[in-house]
DNA sequence: TGCTGTGCACTAGCTTACTAGTGCACTATA
DNA sequence: TATAGTGCACTAGTAAGCTAGTGCACAGCA
């Protein structure tokens, strides 16, 4: 992984959403120890306060519990957590699209058109990056 | 229109994006004049600095122009302009949402089932509203 | 020709968000 | 028992973004 100063997302959110995805795919597993703070900060050339920050949303989640002295580790329902997270965020993504379209003046079937093309569009970008 | 100062998105960005929205849906016609500065400022009780900064991405985006101590008005392709530029938002925002589908592992057949299920909900939030 | 309404430019203050620096308490391990 | 690796708490600086204040030049109209 990598972060991108220029970005407008700021970075301890980058780092969040980059974990919580990669324990929804799996990548890290329920009981497993995910990378330690300082380790992460100097893989990322970052400050290790703001992978901190990115630790407390986490937790406050309910995706990673922190075991004293040890390190972070995946909770027990920390994947399906970040499953069904993921689901919402995407969810309330095309929630706001939706609205947008509407808000605008497009009607429903407009809008559905809208959405096959970005799909079909991600789809082949999706199958080349392979 | 009202604006949220609560709101996360900035006032001068709510503006913005409430006006495009109308020259689209065609409340203001191409060659029409939009309410001024002052008069816009007063109603959403707000500095007309914020408001003047809305109209200069607006002009930038080639809605509407002004004319020297008259007023903005709407541009011959105001209309059919924040109409295509409603859609690549909107597009966008699909897109976005896809990719983070994408990203935790989801497959196209579940990401389009959200898709359908938002489309669902803001279609009846949008009937009860009338 | 004065008055009123228009956009526009300049400055300034303020708030907020983000990142960095640093030290401390805890645990496992040799 | 010493050492190295963990998360965590506190402070502080910095930068950027947003909003407000104010005055100026221009156009129409009575």
């Amino acid at each position: 992984m990598s972060v991108d100063p220029n970005n407008p997302i700021p970075i301890y959110q980058q780092i969040t959403d980059y974990i919580r995805r990669s324990i929804a795919a799996g990548v890290y597993r329920p009981g497993e120890m995910i990378p330690s703070l300082r380790v992460l900060a100097l893989e990322l050339t970052v400050n290790p306060n703001t992978v901190q920050r990115a630790f407390e949303t986490l937790e406050r989640e309910g995706l990673i519990h922190p075991r004293k002295g040890l390190g972070m580790f995946v909770t027990r329902h920390g994947a399906t957590s970040a499953q069904s997270q993921s689901r919402t965020a995407v969810y309330e993504t095309f929630v706001q699209g939706i609205r947008a379209g509407y808000d605008a003046n497009m009607t429903t079937r407009r809008i559905r058109g809208v959405f096959e093309q970005a799909a079909r569009d991600v789809a082949t970008e999706v199958r080349s990056a392979k």
